[in-house]
DNA sequence: GCATCGTGTCGAAGCGCTTCGAAGGCGCCC
DNA sequence: GGGCGCCTTCGAAGCGCTTCGACACGATGC
């Protein structure tokens, strides 16, 4: 491995000096700057990373924590996850990847161990185990969710309620009386992730408010289970007309199973999903939708850290507008 | 930041001592032992990352090279990268997340500077350009896929020849005689990803063997691609009677087409897919497959890389044995 | 009783980099 | 022409840890 003295003594200037012109924290001419470039260049040199984190205690690593789970639709996480670790590239950082499965554990570590400079942690639960010690760690963090307590924390995340509000205003304002809405499997209720139980809130609090009846189920993932869960919505409401779905593994099974009672969509039944915009445009109707930002959250709550890492940026939480694109999924609801 | 020396001044010892307990090199007396991890404790003492690596010259850190598309089956390549998160972990190796897309510049930034002590590819194209610099760098290395040389390389993968013929056998078998192949996206061929070659190679060479008629489509990912790719089948060949499935999520909106066209599965039509175990199970018909072992292949990729680490271990090609479940998307061909 | 050995501990020398203070050389002003 | 200040570069002191050689001490062998 060559090493700085090795590339100053090439280059017949002092260490410090190449490593000025690495960081460029100081002024350098520009003859020992293209000599000290050259020969960082003939040699090949790469400065360690270690030596570096020791010596500046920086790492240069963005940690970020992410759910291994397979009951939640699993895209939105990769894509999220891919934005962040390509605006941290382009920030300069790595990614640090860390299961969510670690929980507090892998906090503690990243943090005491200046493994790295920043965390950016995902699939929050209403009361997180991990934000105590969030809020004590020397590292800045942003989170990718919305906990009860948001106090001294940063966070990116849809507005759920809003969507939640968006779905219902749409259903209703088409003359649609009886929606249900197809969930998420019951263990992410159970756990209390944020964004489905604030989607649920924000589809309950219009649906009183246009006085709309509204029938919520958890649904599993997969075929099987959403043919369940249909049946026992057109078995409780048999007027159903107009459907919300927030699995987004539930959408194809879900229009096919409407397709072979013989409901014809948009005609008979309207179906509004909240996906990605991919899942929208892939599925056998495209879909009325209200998009998961994936790739934006990610960029953004990057941002943030970064933002934070250069000395701006304060605590906040931001919560993204959602928005509904109509396509062909939903349309008046039948006399 | 708590550091060594404080601990060693806490638990009245020298700091190497305390580091001796921590690495377990030296042998220390039981007293010693425990007044030093009692002082651990209370001062909550983490060994910070930087300084352990530029001293010892390991990070304790395994980069994981994965792709970030689309037009591939998203689920799968997270399920690598859980199994490779947590045996990693297992095994006191941190994860860096790297994308494929930055190509040969991220194995050389990670092997020039040691931020990671190896490094595990996905996505393995026949003539990948990051093996000229993985076969000279001083890191271990593991690929999850197979090149089309892998001299000097160490590799994991499903062993997709024998995952195409055993398809093709599998429907030959049961009398099929037309058989088509449902592909990945063209894109995935044009770039010559190995798994995808390899299978289609499996097929034709069985098919030819068995005497069997075999149409290979690309198709994108999607329902509106999937229903036209099918057409085009039925067009060319209105006898096909078996269908493989490579594209995992073609499976959904094939199963629809087919019912949509009044073919009942297993009935009048087979199919077999390459998919995990848990696509074959949650789709509307339980899918006759060959299951894609992701979790299998993470996990093998870390005990190679491990096992390199560790000094045992020398190159080797590691093709995992294919395993036919025979569900209820597959049955006798019809008259 | 002396040499021998093993066990447990210490001190010191780095690992490769950043960063601070200082110094050399130059032009410029009064 | 001496002093001042600026620009550029250097040297040295760490950052917190690992690791090697050495040392002290008690046990063992003859």
């Amino acid at each position: 491995m060559v090493t700085l003295a090795e590339v100053a003594r090439h280059a017949g200037v002092s260490a410090s000096t190449v490593s000025y012109v690495l960081s460029g924290k100081r002024s350098i001419s520009a003859g020992t700057r293209e000599r000290v470039e050259r020969s960082i260049q003939e040699l090949g040199y790469h400065p360690n990373a270690g030596a570096r984190a020791l010596a500046s205690s920086k790492s240069n690593v963005i940690a970020l924590m992410m759910p291994l789970r397979t009951d939640m639709y699993v895209p939105v996480m990769m894509e999220i996850a891919v934005a962040v670790a390509t605006t941290a590239r382009g920030h300069g950082y790595d990614v640090l990847l860390l299961t969510r499965e670690e929980g507090p554990a892998a906090v503690r570590r990243v943090t005491g161990s200046g493994l790295a400079d920043a965390m950016i942690l995902m699939d929050v639960e209403l009361d997180d185990d991990r934000l105590p010690l969030l809020r004590e760690a020397p590292q800045p963090a942003v989170l990718i969710g919305l906990p009860a307590d948001t106090a001294g924390l940063t966070c990116v995340d849809l507005d759920f309620v809003a969507t939640g509000a968006l779905c219902v205003e749409h259903l209703a304002g088409l003359g649609h009386r009886d929606i249900a809405v197809i969930g998420e499997a019951p263990a992410v209720y159970e756990r209390h992730t944020g964004f489905a139980e604030r989607t649920l809130e924000g589809l309950r609090a219009k649906a009183r408010e246009l006085d709309v009846r509204l029938l919520h189920r958890p649904c599993e993932v997969g075929y099987g289970p959403t043919a369940t869960t249909l049946a026992r919505i057109f078995d409780e409401r048999p007027g159903t007309t107009g459907f919300v779905v927030q699995n987004e593994s539930a959408v194809e099974p879900l229009l096919g199973l409407l397709r072979l009672r013989g409901r014809a969509v948009p005609e008979d039944v309207s179906v509004v999903a909240v996906c990605s915009d991919q899942v929208a445009l892939q599925a056998s109707v495209r879909l009325t939708s209200v998009s998961l930002p994936a790739e934006e959250m990610g960029r953004r709550a990057v941002a943030r850290i970064v933002a934070k890492l250069e000395g701006h940026g304060a605590d906040a939480v931001e919560l993204l507008t959602p928005k509904l694109t109509v396509r062909a999924s939903s349309g008046p609801a039948p006399d």
